[in-house]
DNA sequence: CTCCGTTTGTTGAAATTTCAACATATTTAT
DNA sequence: ATAAATATGTTGAAATTTCAACAAACGGAG
């Protein structure tokens, strides 16, 4: 567990709890490590959305198929950032989406119970894991406002320009790099995958991106 | 303060606070009381987001004009709903969402700080009122997570079914109301609202549904 | 009850998106 | 290094959505 306290400590999750209370509190929590290989399922669609996930290492997508078969990616993961919360704290009884790894990953893996009821131990430090837990929700909220923001964009033009923009605002520069290939950025998106990369020759003929593969300037 | 009890003790803010200490907590939260005709902007876009906002009777949207002049409506409040509280706890400088009165409106104003940072008078309640907020927040997160899989539909006629089916799943019949007008429905499902009343006569002679104005049947 | 403003439905043309198919580029595996 | 697999770009046809314009239905005020 040690070894990871450097992740740990970048983790919203863990705000203002220090090395020694954070290690008796995992511990306290019955927090686990797994190992996922790329492509393979984290958290499964029908799953109980019980384990709140913490990402350590790697990244992965969250992810919908819905009933005609068609992707829809709701976020990706990266490392020290938290997962699935939003379905366990809610009491959902089952995941209604799928977390896939899109390389080796190491996720820490936490029963939402044992941080929603405090520990007969009663850990000092459980009511700053609930505040900070919060605030994590809070964001996630944010996050996926923010994604409707995108795609209630009424073109693929426009959905791309929205996007493009809110990374460029992430990068803090107008060079950056996107985590989705075209595929998962059309399903991202929601739009046509086609019809993304001839809108996206075409921003670049016009002159106001320059891109290769993944990576995009804005101009 | 006293009058407006029934009301507050449905709502999921208050879950698990009793009368007496409800009053008083209230009391030690600044909260107030503000009347919104309809139409009335009850918060705008850009303003701080200071305040949380619980609607006690009457209803609201929160509605997002993008760029382009598209009104997109990302939901619908009704009372004992609490709303702009994600803003509000994610510490975003300003909204990005204006709130408007659908008719005449009652609603309670609390400001956020007082309920994150623990009062000085130390209420013993706001422990309980920190975790209802969190159990809130994660609806709210799910609650975009579900417009965005009613929105992720390629098509008016999958998004419309989408949102009917979730509807009538919520009135536990397949007779509702919905809170739209075909304009709203229209803004809400991200779509053209001449493509989307003829998508509703389509269905309706296809017998998938009845239909009048805002009441639906699936069939 | 009637008038008037608003909402809903309808239509056809224009624009856009999707789909399928294939060429090219890039990466991975052997 | 080469072959195979995967990712990206391109194209034209088909399907869908948007847009504008108008007709019909509805609801509230007087």
């Amino acid at each position: 567990m040690k070894k990871y306290f450097e992740i740990l400590q970048k983790c919203s999750l863990f705000n203002k709890i220090e090395e020694e209370n954070l290690i008796s509190m995992l511990d306290c929590l019955g927090a686990k490590i797994e190992l996922f290989d790329k492509k393979y399922t984290i958290f499964a669609e029908g799953n109980p959305a019980k384990y709140i996930g913490i990402m350590l290492t790697g990244s992965a997508q969250i992810v919908r198929i819905d009933y005609y078969g068609n992707r829809s990616i709701l976020s990706n993961v990266e490392p020290t950032e938290v997962f699935a919360e939003a379905f366990a704290c809610a009491g959902l009884p089952s995941l209604p989406v799928t977390v896939i790894a899109n390389e080796p990953c190491e996720v820490m893996l936490i029963d939402c119970n044992h941080i929603l009821h405090t520990c007969t131990n009663n850990c000092v430090f459980h009511q700053q894991l609930i505040f900070n837990l919060m605030k994590d929700l809070a964001s996630k909220a944010i996050m996926f406002q923010q994604k409707i923001e995108i795609t209630s964009q009424r073109s693929t033009r426009e959905k791309l320009m929205a996007y493009l923009t809110i990374q460029a605002k992430k990068a803090d520069s107008n060079r950056f790099d996107i985590p989705f290939d075209r595929q998962e950025l059309a399903d991202y998106l929601e739009v046509d995958r086609s019809g993304l990369s001839a809108e996206i020759s075409k921003l670049r003929r016009e002159g106001i991106i320059e891109n290769h593969r993944k990576h995009f300037i804005l101009l």
